[in-house]
RNA sequence: GGGCGGUUAGCUCAGCACGGGAGAGCGCUUGCCUUACAAGCAAGAUGUCACAGGUUCAAAUCCUGUACCGCCCA
């Protein structure tokens, strides 16, 4: 065996052999419990990052884990065709080959980019072998895949016929680089600098002004109002009457409307309903007229005086604000903090711009949405992103669903000669509908939009499944258990699935919901790519190995906070990861003999035994109850501690004297548990570590280890492994509690050895004076171990006689002397003694106030008073001997 | 403006739902290549638990307020 672990020769092996044998699988015939978790879908267009790389892990541990405990564990796998961003990366590769989309027609361009999608779609899913995520492969989806495609159509047709999705003409968020609306969601607010512009509008029939600023002065071509507050005296007298529009010439109306805000500004605003959210409401209820001036790419359109036409939007900016300024109507400039709009995807302003979109009534299908989550049938963990939740679907607006794009499922509706619109699931109802409302065939043409890419992610947890089709799985696996995701995609995601699935299948999606933290660089800021500090996936894998990289994420992924991660703590991991090599390293020399049909009674085993193997179950325990609760981070913690601080430290320290003795008994039986032990741990491991777990579990066949598995008496593989149950009967208090006292003797005997210096080979002769005859007794059963772990020559119990010259230390019910030939540094020695003293004093006051204090001895509960009681008899002791010691000193010197 | 989260060792964070002797990892200091591991072993130092009030016999933990940092929404 290699002294250093190397994943490299051990990950991409393990991976194929389970895939080609097949232990992703689940199963709806079997008769196992079902668990199952479906993917958040990545970007078919994605490649793995970091936040993948958590994601996964995290689901990779439940799924493994579970599937450990017996359950029938489905992770589905899959992707998200995620529409522009598909759409955009295909246009890109056209653009560079001279053509384009619309050159290239409809179908010709979604023939291409399914093509794209077969030969590099399939990045992130084969990156995420390499992280060890072993999801049920046979059942990887895509959202367009026929069947989804099919529950998309028959979800928008129902939803259609019961008037929760309806076409409305409304001022949508439009991106003019994209030339497509898209949702709220979509739309990032970004705090920019800009200008207020200040211009004075002439009053009709008056040598009035009215000044009105704005941060867009090209839209005041569309104003097609100004609007003070009915209650404003200084505008009072205006409301009525008409102001002239400068540059266009055209009379538009002063309204009295409580939109606008004395306090800001002039008091007066420009109203330009067609391009503005909330001057458009003002626009409804005064009436005013609706001027579009923007064509799809937001550049001026005929609406507007022929010298602006075709200009740019922000060039009409500069030129209106030129040619006011020429006029004398351009009164002040100045400087402001505003939020501009600006497309998620093409980083271009966002314009609000009037068109015929779908939308769904989602306030409607929020109602249960809401009360599913307020009456506990989903929980969100942790349990305050309920709020964020409420928050949300409480004030949720029409969903606007159509995109103008030709990538994602196209809209299932034709329309009429005469624009009657047929919702259908296929053309040929759509034609029978026609037929039967015209009487006769009529050609009907589809609508060309497409859904919102969120709008079939929504149907995952059943469309997965094969709903519409009444399929065994469906039946089996639904509701999900799970869904392992980040906060960012709560509203987009998390939210629609609910309303869908409630809506469609009657029931949630899944029970729980962990929200976990966003990944940032150690800084603490968002890892992206401008920023040039991301932490690549693939890398570390390539560097420390998957198991590595799991461990850390793991070990990180505290609940309610964001993880920051750098190389040192993944290297730190790793070390981890080598340590448990080297410690199975370690066994693996030592097994030459071991009879796996030996199986150590009660009474065979040593003390040492009996304390690692109640370590050993209260760690399964925590693990176990740590996974349940999805936290991680002490899942992770208890195996680290576990592993390095009691097996590797403690535990084969111990018991070497045993291997390298020559009491066969004695040995096979350590042997026994040895591997028991280690079989155990790497089991709790597995789901975290799945390679080197893997890779140990196959080493140790070799000698004839054999581990349960869960379906079978032994397992072939870890991944089959039955995950370790706790025993009760095997908690050893007594003996815990002896191991334990051990351990502090030799940790003080170490301490008094580094205090003066001595070589780790030299062997001194200690002198232990033990506090009762019960105390004298574990330590004279535990002579040899501490002579060992302390290189010792030789171990004495003192009798009350304590030594002259001797460095010491004081602990509980011992007190440790080491005899020094030469001269002690007395000062130092007091100097160190005293301030040991000077603590045990402070201990000792605190306690004793409370025992005098009698509101405390009457009020506070019975054990904590004992607790007390007890303190302060051992701090008093220790404070005695302590004094003692101090006394010694000052004689010697 | 509304909402949420955070503030504990030099750094990264546990601990807080259920109050009762301040923890881990990394880093640092010292000594060691001790026959599993130097990606290691042993020992050591380090804290006004952000601040101010309150509740309580007892507060890092519960309540109120303040400050600062971060996120989301408008």
């Amino acid at each position: 065996m290699d002294k250093v672990y190397d994943p490299k020769k051990v990950e991409q092996k393990w991976y194929e052999d389970w895939v080609s044998k097949g232990y992703y699988k689940s199963s709806a015939s079997n008769d196992k419990p079902p668990f199952t978790i479906v993917i958040p879908p990545p970007n078919v267009t994605g490649s793995l990052h970091i936040g993948h790389a958590l994601n996964n892990t995290l689901q990779d541990i439940l799924i493994r884990y579970k599937r450990m405990k017996g359950f029938d564990a489905l992770w589905v796998p899959g992707t998200d065709h995620a529409g522009i961003a598909t759409q955009m990366m295909v246009e890109r590769e056209l653009e560079k080959e001279g053509t384009s989309r619309v050159d290239m027609g409809r179908d010709a361009f979604l023939e291409r980019v399914w093509k794209w999608k077969e030969e590099s779609g399939g990045t992130i899913t084969h990156q995420l072998r390499s992280l060890g995520a072993l999801p049920d492969w046979d059942k990887e989806r895509f959202t367009m895949d026929e069947g989804l495609s099919d529950a998309v159509r028959k979800v928008f047709v129902d939803l259609y016929d019961q008037g929760l999705i309806y076409k409305d003409k409304r001022l949508v968020n439009w991106d003019p680089k994209l030339c497509t609306a898209i949702s709220d969601l979509e739309v990032e607010q970004r705090e920019v600098k800009g200008h207020f512009w200040n211009f004075k509008y002439p009053v009709h029939d008056s040598d009035e002004f009215i000044v009105v600023a704005t941060t867009r002065p090209e839209t005041m071509l569309g104003d097609t109002g100004v609007a003070v507050h009915p209650d404003d005296e200084r505008y009072k007298h205006l409301v009525g009457k008409n102001v002239v529009l400068p540059l266009v010439g055209c009379k538009i109306p002063i309204v009295a409307d409580e939109y606008s805000d004395p306090e800001k500004g002039t008091g007066a605003v420009k109203i330009t309903p067609a391009h503005d959210f909330n001057d458009f409401e003002v626009g409804k209820r005064q009436n005013l007229e609706i001027i579009n001036i923007f064509d799809s790419t937001a550049h001026l359109n005929d609406n507007v005086p022929e010298k602006y036409r075709g200009l740019e939007r922000f060039e009409a900016r500069k030129k209106v604000v030129q040619d006011l300024d020429a006029l004398g109507l351009l009164a002040e400039i100045e400087d402001t903090v505003h939020t501009v709009p600006y497309g998620d995807r093409s980083a271009v302003v966002i314009e609000p711009w009037l068109t015929d979109q779908w939308y769904v009534d989602a306030k409607k299908l929020a109602v249960e949405a809401i009360s599913c989550v307020e009456d506990g049938r989903v929980k969100f963990i942790p349990k305050y992103w309920e709020r964020t939740y409420f928050e949300w679907l409480r004030n949720i607006e029409p969903w606007c669903i159509s995109r103008q794009l030709w990538w994602g499922h196209q809209i299932p509706a034709w329309y009429g000669p005469d624009g009657t619109v047929f919702v259908a699931t296929t053309e040929e109802e759509a034609l029978k509908a026609a037929k039967e409302q015209f009487g006769d065939e009529v050609e009907l043409t589809r609508d060309p939009d497409v859904l919102d890419t969120w709008f079939s992610s929504g149907l995952w947890p059943f469309s997965t499944l094969g709903w519409p089709e009444p399929t065994a799985e469906l039946k089996k696996y639904y509701p999900t258990n799970v869904l392992v995701t980040g906060f960012d995609i709560i509203f987009f995601w998390v939210a629609r699935m609910i309303m869908q699935g409630l809506k469609f299948m009657n029931d949630v999606p899944f029970k729980d919901i962990y929200i976990h933290g966003l990944i940032r660089d150690e800084k603490g800021q968002k890892m992206s790519k401008t920023r040039g500090n991301v932490i690549d996936p693939l890398e570390v894998i390539e560097e420390y190995g998957a198991d590595a990289m799991r461990f850390s994420l793991t070990a990180l992924a505290t609940q309610g906070r964001d993880i920051k991660l750098s190389m040192p703590v993944i290297q730190g991991y790793r070390n981890f990861i080598n340590k448990i090599w080297n410690a199975s390293r370690f066994t693996m020399m030592n097994l030459e003999g071991y009879d796996p049909n030996l199986v150590p009674t009660q009474d065979q085993l040593s003390v040492y035994d009996k304390w690692i193997l109640t370590k050993l179950n209260r760690t399964i325990r925590e693990v176990e109850q740590s996974i349940e609760a999805y936290e991680f981070d002490k899942a992770a913690s208890s195996i680290y501690q576990f592993f390095w601080a009691e097996y590797c430290d403690w535990y084969l320290e111990l018991i070497k004297p045993v291997l390298y003795g020559e009491n066969e008994d004695d040995k096979q039986r350590t042997r026994s548990v040895l591997v028991r032990v280690l079989t155990t741990a790497l089991g709790l491991l597995h789901p975290i570590a799945p390679f080197v777990s893997e890779e140990l579990y196959q080493k140790l066949k070799d000698f004839g280890v054999k581990i349960k598995g869960v379906d079978s008496i032994v397992a072939d593989s870890i991944v089959l492994s039955a995950f370790p149950d706790s025993n009760e009967s095997e908690i050893y208090k007594v003996e815990e509690d002896e191991v334990e006292f051990i351990k502090e003797i030799v940790a003080a005997v170490r301490g008094l050895r580094a205090l003066v210096g001595l070589h780790p080979s030299e062997r001194v002769n200690i002198m232990l004076l033990p506090a009762s005859e019960s105390v004298a007794a574990q330590i004279e059963r535990n002579q040899e171990s501490i002579i060992n772990l302390a290189s010792l020559s030789n171990l004495q119990i003192l009798e009350g006689e304590k030594p002259e010259k001797a460095m010491a230390q004081v602990i509980s019910d011992v007190e440790v002397f080491l005899p020094v030939e030469g001269l002690i540094d007395i000062d130092k020695e007091t100097q160190r003694i005293n301030k040991e003293l000077q603590k045990v004093t402070k201990d000792l006051k605190q306690t004793e106030s409370k025992l005098s204090n009698a509101k405390f001895l009457d009020r506070a509960p019975e054990d904590i008073i004992e607790k007390e009681k007890e303190k302060l008899e051992e701090f008093s002791t220790q404070k005695k001997k302590l004094e003692e010691l101090l006394l010694k000193l000052k004689e010697i010197s």
